[in-house]
RNA sequence: GGGUAGUUACCAGAGUGGCCAAAUGGGGCAGACUGUAAAUCUGCUGGCUUACGCCUUCGGUGGUUCGAAUCCAUCACUACCCA
């Protein structure tokens, strides 16, 4: 994998790169529509590659493993085979699993037991076996396995995890080293930093991360319950070391606001629920803010979904009939609202990236903000 | 014409003397959702009130009772069965 800086703002951090992997070439910042079960929720890969232009999608190491399992994707021939995905993909080590799951899990020093959502069967992840899965799922960008803590971990608790995580950096680099690729192409792993919202633990960790000396690089544990100012420090503390030749990635975030406050401070590529979640959940994101088209007011509003989209969904279809297919609970409604939302954040960070590329990103940032600040 | 069952909030439907402004669904209204256990979850849904509380409701009318959605009488309507 490669990544090349192209331009780099004057007034801000925000930087417009190229990354290249075996699947093709990445123009950042990027947002990555997430995949979970080897499937972006709802929408084609069709409509993902023409028409909401999506240059990477994700993967779930936890889902993956536990369905369809390790043997069926390489029977398949890897992900990529498995789910008519040409272009690039990237794979979660399954660390924010065992967060969210946390429920039913127990960490140890060896890595994270846990039972399977699906059948409460018991199950053990370490850091070697998560490098194994992802060798055999075959995401050209895959993930060192983490714990992420919750945002609002005393020091104490962020403390020992964050050195959890270091140790376990370690297995995965040296697991990631000794094994091969399975499927003739390139895999890169990216360090995962973490420190809740220390910025002693935060420096400490994006220097170990950056000491292992990965293709990229990528950012944890943020927006899990920190208040979004806390989330944007820490970038920064982070950024500051994290070296500027190398892709950064902060995971699972997440608003449109975020990310161009996160671009602005030197990130290149996110990943988020939101745009499908929340669009099953009828929330459309536009760039006069959100709309609930679940709400009576767009009953009788014909006018198109979004004047301003550039999905085909935008101007084929009308805010009431959309608002009609969520009340009638039709499929149709959760397929147009996420083929429109992921449209909007790839738009966002396409624009970003021509901003950066013109040298007035912070103009045009601080415009977008102030306009998306008005719900519609 | 005879018989039987029934009539409860927007709909369906529980409740059959006080704990009932009335269960539960559905519908409706609004909100939440950030590396997806999520086509999920939460709240509200007679009126007034921030709340406490007060007021008006269970087909109509009249009655019994300290007290009625619940018991009695009667009328109206609905469904099914028999003619």
């Amino acid at each position: 994998m490669q990544f090349t800086l192209q331009h780099t703002d004057p007034k801000s951090n925000a930087r417009a790169g190229r990354l290249t992997t075996d699947h093709g070439e990445i123009l950042t910042p990027i947002f990555m529509p997430v995949g979970t079960a080897g499937s972006v929720k709802a929408v084609h890969q069709h409509e993902l590659r023409d028409d909401i232009k999506a240059q990477i999608i994700l993967g779930n190491t936890y889902h993956l493993y536990l369905r369809p399992g390790i043997e069926m994707l390489e029977q398949a021939g890897g992900l990529h085979k498995f789910n008519g995905w040409e272009r690039p993909m990237l794979t979660d080590s399954g660390g924010f699993q065992v967060f969210s799951l946390s429920g039913q899990r127990k960490l140890k020093e060896e890595g994270a037991y846990f039972r399977s959502h699906i059948d409460g069967s018991k199950h053990l992840f370490t850091p070697e076996r998560v490098m194994d899965i992802q060798r055999s799922i075959g995401a050209d960008i895959i993930m060192a396995f983490d714990e992420c803590p919750p945002g609002d971990s005393d020091y104490r608790y962020a403390k020992n995890s964050m050195e959890l995580t270091h140790r376990w950096l370690d297995r995965c680099v040296a697991r990631f080293a000794e094994t091969e690729p399975k499927y003739g192409y390139e895999q890169s792993l990216f360090p995962i930093v973490q420190g809740c919202t220390y910025p002693d633990l935060r420096r400490q960790s994006a220097e170990y991360a950056a000491s292992k000396a990965c293709a990229g690089n990528a950012i944890g544990g943020l927006a899990v319950g920190e208040p979004a100012e806390k989330m944007y420090e820490m970038i920064e503390v982070v950024n500051e070391i994290l070296p500027a030749d190398k892709p950064r990635y902060l995971m699972g975030v997440g608003t449109p606001q975020n990310i161009l406050e996160a671009i602005e401070r030197g990130v290149d590529m996110f990943d988020c629920v939101m745009p499908t979640r929340n669009g099953r959940n009828a929330m459309l994101f536009t760039w006069q803010g959100t709309m609930n088209m679940k709400n009576r007011k767009w009953a009788n509003d014909f006018s198109p979904l979004d004047e301003q989209g550039t999905s085909y969904v935008d101007s084929a279809y009308s805010k009431a009939y959309l608002r009609h297919l969520f009340h009638a609970n039709e499929f149709l409604a959760l397929q147009i609202a996420s083929i429109h939302n992921l449209a909007f954040y790839l738009e966002l960070v396409t624009r970003a990236r021509r901003h950066i590329i013109e040298g007035d990103f912070s103009e045009w940032k601080a415009s977008v903000i102030r306009q998306l600040g008005e719900r519609r």
